[in-house]
DNA sequence: CGTATTTATCATATAAACATGATAAACACA
DNA sequence: TGTGTTTATCATGTTTATATGATAAATACG
C-alpha cells in the first residue's frame, strides 16, 4: 500500500518524534532502531530535510530531528514525499481514462474515489505524535 | 495504490465483462481497446487463466472470456493475484514490527487497519459487473 | 590548527516491475 | 493435410525502486 521508502520515512519521522525536543539523533541509532538500511535512511532523511519536515547538523552531536513539534507535522507531508500520487490525485482513474473527475467520471469515479480518500485522509489527519509510543513515567504497578 | 500489473488486470476484466458472454476476444483487441501493452497483456490473461478467472482458447476465433458471469467474479481475485499484500495480510504493519495483531497490537495497529481494511473490502465486495458500462438499448431521448 | 565525527553528495550495484520480440503449440477451416 | 490464426512459452531488454560504498564538506573540541 505504500511504497517500502515511504514507509521507512514514515518510521524515521515516528522515531524523532519520540526523541522530541531532545537533540539531533544520528542516522545510524535511527537506522539501528528501526532495523533499516543506513545509508538508504540517510538519503530520505535528506528529503525530508529539503522538505521542511526535519533538520540537520553536521559533526560531533549532529543528526536529524523533527523542525517542528510532532502534533505539527502532518503525515501526508511525508509519505506523499515518496508515493506522489498520495500527495498530489495524478493517476487517480482505476479504470485508466485520461480525464476523470466529478464531471465526467468514469464507471468507477465515485466508490474507487471513496476508498482512495479514506487512505488520503487518513494520512493528512494523522500527526507525527500519533504513534508515538510514550514511555512510562513511574514504574509500572505490580 | 494498485500496482500498474493489477490495473491492466483489473481492466481487462472489466473489458470481458462487457463482452459477457459472447465469445472469446483477442488479446489484440482487449489491448487496442485498453490501451495497454499487447504482449504484457497476453502475459497477465494467462495468469488470469492459471487462476481460474479467465478461459482461453488458441486458434481462429480464439480468445480470452471469463470462466464465470461478471457478477461471480469478485475484483479481489484479480487485483490480489499481482498486489498479493492486498489478498494475504502480509506485511501489514505501519511501523514495520515482526508481530503485530490484535493480541499484541503496535501504536498504528488499529487506526491503520481500519484504513486498510476498507481498501480490500472494496476489492472483496465489488465484482466484475460493477464498472461495465451498459450500452444504451435505446437512443438517448431527445 | 588538527583530528574525529557527522551529514552531503556522487557513483555504482542489485532486484523487481514493466515491456518487447521470437518461436512453439493448438486450433479452425478450406 | 496444409495454411493461417491465435494463445503459450521462452528469452531478452528497459526502467524504476531499493541498496551499498566511497569521498567531500561541515562542525565540535582539544
Amino acid at each position: 500500500m505504500l511504497t517500502q521508502t515511504a514507509e521507512y520515512a514514515l518510521r524515521a519521522v515516528v522515531h524523532l518524534a519520540e526523541e522530541y525536543p531532545e537533540g539531533p539523533t544520528r542516522v545510524g541509532d535511527i537506522a539501528d532502531a528501526l532495523g533499516v538500511p543506513r545509508n538508504y535512511l540517510s538519503k530520505i532523511l535528506h528529503a525530508l530535510v529539503k522538505a521542511d519536515v526535519c533538520g540537520s547538523t553536521r559533526g560531533p552531536h549532529g543528526g536529524f530531528e523533527l523542525v517542528r513539534p510532532p502534533t505539527e507535522i502532518r503525515l501526508i507531508d511525508v509519505v506523499g514525499l515518496f508515493d506522489p500520487y498520495l500527495a498530489g490525485g495524478s493517476g487517480s482513474c482505476l479504470l485508466g481514462r485520461e480525464t476523470c473527475d466529478d464531471d465526467d467520471p468514469c464507471a468507477a469515479h465515485e466508490r474507487w474515489g471513496s476508498v482512495r480518500q479514506q487512505v488520503v485522509t487518513f494520512f493528512r489527519e494523522t500527526t507525527a505524535d500519533t504513534f508515538v509510543k510514550r514511555r512510562a513515567i513511574a514504574a509500572e504497578p505490580s
